[in-house]
DNA sequence: TTGACACAACGAAAGCGTTCGTAGTAACGT
DNA sequence: ACGTTACTACGAACGCTTTCGTTGTGTCAA
């Protein structure tokens, strides 16, 4: 039978940019996503802890208490958090028009014509697959 | 010659339901914004009240107080705050991807065959216009 | 003029997000 | 065994968001 998806409360920056970390890096320490933030800010150590504490509470992240220094990972995948992001804003900004959404995205900077290129060609397929 | 554009705060959700209210309304009292937010769900006069002050401290709405009832009315356009939205959310979730975010948006719905026409002959017209 | 009403202003409370300092504890080398 | 290091846990502060109650003040009708 089918999981039914955890009602998980929106990630809020902070916890967004943990979680970035975890996507790419994989199950890691607090030291190890520590350091990957530190290295673009300082940052304390005991505030990654406190926040991955305060995740894990949450529900968005899962830790692993079997080492000594425990290990997190994200519960949910990139694409699944990146989908509630969207179609959150797409709701409460966009009133719902992928169209302005694309919009403002295209427009808030600027665009390569390869991706322009590949968001064509993905919007050509994902077209053919929804049929 | 150009104006600086104005370096706004993100709008909070609160405040993103009043500014959406204010640019299909467009000026509006206190009233008017709350009455209309009543509709949705039971809120305090002075909720709305108290946001918008707020808000006219941000600089997120401008207010004529040459009448008795005050009009508030949002300081940027619509389009413009939506770009501000989207190109944030690009970039704290979806490391610049539009595709990525075109994906996310898709998924997050149903979208209609029309809706997803339009999308494409707005990507073409962009890609024109960009040249 | 007085009472009722519609409005703005203000203060304060409660909750949340973010940060950090301190304390406790397991592990490790000497 | 002891000190040092690498952790976790906890509490607390601070600021911001959201909400609401209270107060003060124009406005209008009787």
């Amino acid at each position: 039978m089918k999981q039914p998806t955890p009602d998980l409360p929106r990630p809020t920056d902070a916890e967004l940019e943990i979680l970035t970390i975890l996507w790419s890096r994989g199950p890691s320490t607090v030291r190890e996503v520590h350091e990957t933030i530190g290295a673009r800010k300082p940052t304390q150590y005991t505030t990654v802890l406190k926040l991955l504490q305060i995740m894990a509470e949450k529900g968005l992240v899962r830790r692993d208490e079997k080492q000594r220094a425990h290990i997190y990972e994200a519960t949910q995948p990139c694409e699944w958090t990146q989908r509630q992001l969207a179609g959150d804003l797409l709701d409460r900004a966009f009133s719902g028009s992928a169209k302005s959404l694309m919009l403002g995205a295209l427009s808030s900077r600027k665009v390569s014509r390869e991706e322009l290129a590949e968001l064509r060609k993905f919007l050509d397929e994902y077209d053919k697959g929804a049929r």
